[in-house]
DNA sequence: GGCTGAAACTGAGCGCACTCAGTTTTTGCG
DNA sequence: CGCAAAAACTGAGTGCGCTCAGTTTCAGCC
């Protein structure tokens, strides 16, 4: 029936709620001790519940991890991609969304650290939720392509959206060699060697088309 | 023959016959039950020393893993670059190489899904080691580009070592798809879309370099 | 309200990676 | 040899993530 799915049951609220404690408390830990020193039995003390509760809400210590940061950085992209700068080049627009995640992931390298290790290897529901964003992400800069792409400014004949996956990738493998160090770069030069990569693949945008005409219009000297 | 190489005291012989023995132990326990099913209690034994004493040797589980992994991967692109394909094209050659790797990694996939997941984190003495190994194989690669532009083949702006390590960066994102991924793609098909991502990576190489430009009436050449 | 089945919750307990105080083995030296 | 210091080794112990048998709370129905 129609009603129940209407009003929220209480059950459903609760349950909600208690949701939002459990990432609450998390949350707060973690900053304060860090994610290897936080216990599941802290959090879930914390949130008012029993231990194993924590574990009807998250299937891990990982996955709770997964879930909040994953909430985190919809906000961080979604502003990013709202403040794109007006002037720019498609390398300026990649590396302001993606360094925006980079200079966010800097608050806290040993969270951001254990949230990237988990979250390319997470199962289960939150699986497809990781990979819907990132799909999202790729969509997003795959429209900035061809948005250029069809005002002729760029090679059309490229697979846009193949090649914002690719630029993911490049994202993906720099983050990755940053946390991991002992010793981490500043971030202006973690995104100036970001900035380098992309460069390397956007490149390839800028190609003549194959066959097509090579800016005939153009008034081009020859000699 | 030095004095240094003769007496290989008995410490150190005893302790490189033990590591070795630990290696084999878990190798043997890991392909027969999995990773996570294997104690560090079980390859201790069967290695026939005590639990605490597999810690003096590897740090820790996820370690062991790592060095036992590292030394078979060196092994499998040894024999891919000895074995690269005569007559074709530096995409080939690529694909070669990292198809290897691929195949490699079918053959365990639930290993190899802890071994990406840890490789690109550990630390300590493994750390460098892993990235000694990844420097080795982009410079190998890398030299494969610069081959072809010393040759005029490719254009030689184009910082080969960069666009190798950009490569390795593809490969590893798919890598990490594919692993993660509950139903796994036949490797064939893993290879076909790594093909295609390197080749919007590598298309850069292609194009006329700024100034000399050879290459406008050469036929384009396919494969 | 009273009853009933289901859903939600609990925390004692389990298994495992890893530690460390204590023990054994090895080495260098007189 | 004997001896002392150092290095290597050990396994009982510890802490933590996670489980599950048992308990409580809730929703729908009379």
């Amino acid at each position: 029936m129609s009603a129940a799915a209407l009003d929220t049951p209480r059950r459903e609220r609760n349950k909600q709620e208690k949701r939002e404690r459990i990432v609450a408390a998390a949350r707060a830990l973690f900053s304060r001790k860090g994610f290897a020193a936080t216990t599941t039995a802290q959090i879930a003390e914390r949130a008012g519940i029993g231990a194993g509760t924590l574990f009807l809400y998250f299937a891990s210590k990982d996955d709770l991890l997964v879930a909040i940061f994953r909430e985190q950085m919809d906000a961080v992209v979604q502003r990013a991609l709202a403040t794109l700068p007006k002037r720019g080049s498609l390398l300026d627009e990649f590396v302001h969304v993606y360094g925006a995640m980079i200079v966010f992931h800097e608050r806290d390298p040993e969270l951001a650290r254990a949230f990237v290790k988990e979250m390319l290897f997470v199962s289960g529901r939150n699986r497809a939720a990781v990979f819907e964003y990132i799909d999202g992400l790729d969509a997003q800069l795959a429209a900035r392509i061809e948005f250029r792409q069809a005002r002729g400014e760029l090679d059309a004949s490229a697979p846009a959206r193949l090649v914002a996956e690719n630029c993911f990738a490049l994202y993906i493998a720099r983050l990755q060699k940053w946390l991991g160090a002992d010793e981490r770069l500043a971030s202006a030069e973690h995104i100036a060697r970001l900035r380098e990569a992309f460069a390397l693949q956007l490149r390839m945008l800028e190609a003549t088309p194959p066959r097509a005409a090579q800016r005939a219009s153009q008034p081009k000297r020859r000699r």
